[in-house]
DNA sequence: CGTCCCTTTGATTTACTTCAAGCTCTGTGG
DNA sequence: CCACAGAGCTTGAAGTAAATCAAAGGGACG
């Protein structure tokens, strides 16, 4: 995992990197002609640098664009109160930042970046005017959105009645599930996030995280080295993550 | 709360019942003018009957319509194993039912009336259609959605985090609220859902929601019978709902 | 080298689940 | 009309998962 992004890649010749991670985050990898991918690439900007704790932008900003993340790690923070803000995603290389502004007008949440990372910019309204001439694309990534929305739907609502052992086994499915698809390993990744906002996004204390993460290891499900992670019991973590409500209870 | 339907209200001259429930659906109460009101009514179905359980759509139908809750209160229901089905929604007057299916082609979920309950169907295609020539309609429809999506999204992520308490302040005060928006009492007002269902929506047991009911009871913060709901203490309530974490944290 | 942040580990407390039993409604069939 | 079944709701007692509080160890970075 020395490098995210993957140059002639992706089933369209000549695709630079950063197109390749544009089309992934539209597309979910289903191919585009080579046409629209051409047409797509104008209005991608040239990835962009973000050094650790660079905010890629904030809550409230006026919404115009899109970013796809090439590369490194991102998190998403709401304030709800002036007391209260709650994180609510990590963005991982392939996922497309700034969806859920699409209607709004504004950016809800802040953006910034867990480590260094790269994001290409994709201009809103250009988007939208491209997606006028390709039907095609426009229902792609209306369907990546759809889907990412109805996803996160289900799994926050099965966390609501889970332990903390099974909100953790199916948040670490969801980061090796996203590594997988983009063609890293799904086993052995960095996730560069705290124990504190793991335990914030799950609603969890970072004690409890910490703790969760130590049990596992004992039980050879996987093993952590700070941030670094490899999952060594795939089955039995799915169990665990499905392992429905609190206790199982008997009929 | 007797009758759910105003006819002729809403700024709208002439509109009918069924109109008045779908552009608060569609539109939050924002006026349309009276033009593209007449052209909506037109694709409005009369509204649709439902009984007590009776099913308005299953999950993975195809989608093509969305719908407009005139009167009573409907579930909403995905199964995601063959052991487990979350309740991931309740549909009061004057919501709409079905953006979850836009960009997907199929209902993600299975929508049931509670009791009898009555909605107007809105095709799909025709809806685009009537949004291609009128760019308002399109971007408060979208606009609604959006927000929506987003609202919803916090309440989950908040709920991770809280006490079954918060939980329920924070149910109440949605519904309550909803009821509001639509004209109806903030702080009296009948929810024909089961401490089951409640129970499930928010990640608690019956025994839990009813004793936390019992609570708010003797604390004067609301009177409950069945399925009858007063609110006494609002202002409490919203205290109850945000309060941070599950306990104070001292500095 | 020392400071700060992140992490780990331990002891205690508490909120919620589980299990169980009884109670209130509603609808149904004798 | 009453008996009775069944679902929904309430209440109690016990057990457990996770939060809290506290303290100490490890890295990164100035």
């Amino acid at each position: 995992m020395t490098s995210h992004c993957k140059d002639g890649h992706g089933g369209v010749k000549g695709a630079s990197g950063s197109l390749w991670c544009c089309l992934n985050a539209l597309c979910s990898s289903q191919g585009l002609a080579s046409e629209e991918a051409a047409l797509l690439d104008e209005i991608v900007s040239s990835p962009l640098r973000l050094e650790k704790r660079a905010v890629l932008y904030e809550q409230e900003a006026p919404f115009d664009s899109l970013y796809a993340v090439c590369t490194g790690c991102l998190k998403q923070e709401t304030a709800v109160n002036e007391t209260e803000t709650l994180l609510t995603s990590f963005w991982l290389p392939g996922d497309l930042i700034g969806c859920d502004a699409i209607g709004l007008g504004r950016y809800p949440a802040t953006v910034s970046a867990l480590e260094t990372a790269t994001v290409c910019r994709l201009p809103f309204a250009r988007l939208e005017a491209l997606t006028q001439r390709l039907p095609r694309l426009r229902r792609q990534l209306q369907c990546t959105t759809s889907r990412a929305r109805h996803e996160e739907r289900i799994i926050l609502h099965q966390l609501l009645s889970r332990t903390a052992e099974a909100r953790l086994a199916c948040f670490l499915l969801v980061v090796s599930d996203c590594f997988h698809r983009r063609g890293y390993s799904p086993t052995h990744f960095r996730l560069p996030v705290s124990r504190n906002d793991i335990g914030s996004y799950l609603g969890l204390t970072q004690e409890t995280v910490g703790r969760t993460l130590a049990t596992y290891q004992s039980q050879r499900l996987l093993r952590v080295n700070g941030r670094e992670y490899q999952l060594l019991d795939l089955a039995q973590l799915e169990r665990l993550a499905s392992s429905t409500g609190r206790r199982q209870k008997r009929p």
